[in-house]
DNA sequence: ATTATCTATAGATCTATAGATAATGC
DNA sequence: ATTATCTATAGATCTATAGATAATGC
């Protein structure tokens, strides 16, 4: 692999172990076993780093988030999306941690989240709609599905943080089951809307979502 | 004022004006004319100042979620909940900022926040308990109450963080107007659990949230 | 006497670069 | 020839403290 590549993966690594903040280019460098000199031959700077990093993260997000066409969306797809997601915020969970810093500091990522953010507010909002159009979901007004559509997005980007800051009491790491809670939560928002023929299914299959080793959730 | 007090102040300032990542100790002390040697006096660290505006933050709050006794809860109560929930997150907006890097490096802090989170999370439901019993939500099954109180905090809380990062392109502010979206946004979480007598009346109600300066977001 | 403040600075980083050297690809 | 890497370091901070001095309260 590229030392270039090397660079951008061993970031990601270590800004998601420690924290972006805890980690300088002189630790990524030592983790690498190059040189700091080295690592600046590749990078201007550690902002140009987390923006290439970002590069990779909106790929893999707007990848996932791939609409079919010719054919109409299922609850699959729907959950699909969900689980994908979850895990795309998982890999890159450094980056929403910091992020108003990183656009404080950035004009560049400031332009692109900020598309990022609307594309993927647009795509939520059509996958509500075909949704509707395959009768899983009843139809509503545009103004409140719009809203539906942010509370969705502020959901799913503030999960990993609630984790984090709720849980981490004894050290105790975030586990998959926790983040699998998340898709209950998107869950939750959209039970009230779905059609009769397919609430019972959804229903159940939120439970699939109600990891057992939160214990501690339940009891508040 | 003491000296301590104006640290106190001055750091929150600062922390909400430029970022608390780039004000340091210095900063703060040359912005009351004060000496670092001075500031150290008084505080043993910034962790120590974060930690201070943190316990004021946490008394803000908890006084605004402060139930009636003796009488039914009424629509006008929780809008007065939303507004002021808001009002006090803007007030200390920095700490959302970068919470996770704070619990990381102090142990008091991550210990409290999260009974601060828990404390909450039991309030949010407890008012949407009493909605129910003045007959201006449904009832609902215990864990779908659960896990709606639960996204309601999770829309408050990462609101601030929303709007800084999907409207900071042009180095425009946040305006009030957008802050009360926030409000528009926790309505819509509970429009479908809305009684038949009370529907009509909140609808028209959330639309004085919806403000008009924040046409780009209707254009979506 | 005690509390508050200042001056001066040690010590620890961290970013980023200059300049030398090694490795690689025509 | 060009690309990749290393060594060494300048320069800029930042936190935190020691020790001296000033202000305040009995």
């Amino acid at each position: 692999m590229k030392t270039r590549d090397k660079i951008i993966l061993a970031s990601l690594d270590l800004f998601n172990e420690r924290g972006e903040r805890n980690v300088t280019t002189n630790h990524i460098a030592a983790h690498l076993n190059i040189s700091p000199g080295n690592l600046y031959y590749h990078f201007r700077s550690k902002t140009d780093i987390i923006y290439e990093i970002f590069l990779q993260y909106q790929l893999l997000v707007d990848h996932y988030l791939q609409l079919p066409q010719g054919r109409q969306l299922t609850l699959e797809d729907k959950i699909y999306y969900l689980e994908s997601v979850f895990d795309g915020l998982w890999s890159y969970r450094f980056f929403h941690r910091d992020l108003e810093h990183y656009l404080d500091s950035d004009e560049r990522l400031r332009r692109d989240y900020r598309e990022f953010t609307m594309r993927c507010l647009r795509t939520i909002r059509e996958i509500l709609s075909r949704l509707q159009d395959a009768g899983i979901l009843c139809r509503v007004e545009d103004g409140h599905m719009k809203s539906m559509a942010l509370n969705v997005w502020l959901v799913v980007t503030s999960w990993l943080s609630f984790l984090k800051t709720s849980q981490g009491d004894d050290g105790q790491e975030i586990t998959r089951d926790m983040l699998r809670q998340g898709v209950y939560q998107v869950i939750t928002m959209e039970i009230p809307y779905l059609t009769d023929e397919y609430r019972d299914r959804v229903l159940s299959l939120q439970q699939k979502y109600l990891p057992g080793s939160l214990d501690r959730m339940s009891a508040i």
